[in-house]
DNA sequence: TAGATATTTTGAAAAACATCTAAATATATT
DNA sequence: AATATATTTAGATGTTTTTCAAAATATCTA
């Protein structure tokens, strides 16, 4: 789970499509435009993100629309801070 | 840098690692003792984590002491903020 | 229904990764 | 100096990941 979430951010050209998604909604041809990889490679990049629950896709019509799926950051954001605050059991030592 | 940083997180061993390392420095020897991986291995998990800058390595003697490195954690850290705030250049502050 | 467009799936090849054993390096102890 | 302990580096192997071209699927339009 956050395995499958930390694999696919490991990725540049995923972390962009990310980045892209933020201003809205894009079309999987869309995002392809922007790189010079082969569709089917987006399509595989695409996946992985929705394997993590990080994007959700939604056909219409023809196209697929790819958008952002904020809620799993609250997941990773909360994993950061247990590590930053360094308060899992309650039991450390100070200094 | 956040490539390199991501990729590390990107195992449950060395995200095991670094929870192990919240509780306080550990030598890779008691590291290497809590997983049924060879020593090798495990140094080489080490190595990935010090190449992503989450952890410090001390030489102590016979013993290496690694520690963490929680600087970095507020550059992901800033990565995730923006990705969920939907704020990336400067502009619009309020809030 | 035939043709065009959008996207994914399949199958294959190359690169990256995790892991192991054996050997090397560094330090400590006798 | 010889031996023991802690750790890393080298080299090999199996697995996963990235990528592409070709084929398949879905939808739209004429």
């Amino acid at each position: 789970m956050l395995d499958a979430l930390f694999k696919a951010l490991s990725d540049p050209t995923r972390r962009e499509i990310l980045g892209m998604l933020r201003q809205g909604d894009l079309t999987a041809g869309e995002i392809a435009e922007h790189f010079n990889i082969s569709k089917p490679s987006l399509s595989h990049h695409l996946n992985v993100l929705k394997q993590a629950d990080l994007v959700l896709d939604e056909r219409k019509g023809q196209y697929i629309n790819y958008s952002l799926n904020t809620s799993v950051f609250q997941d990773v954001l909360a994993w950061f801070v247990n590590i930053v605050n360094n308060k899992d059991r309650g039991d450390n030592v100070e200094k």
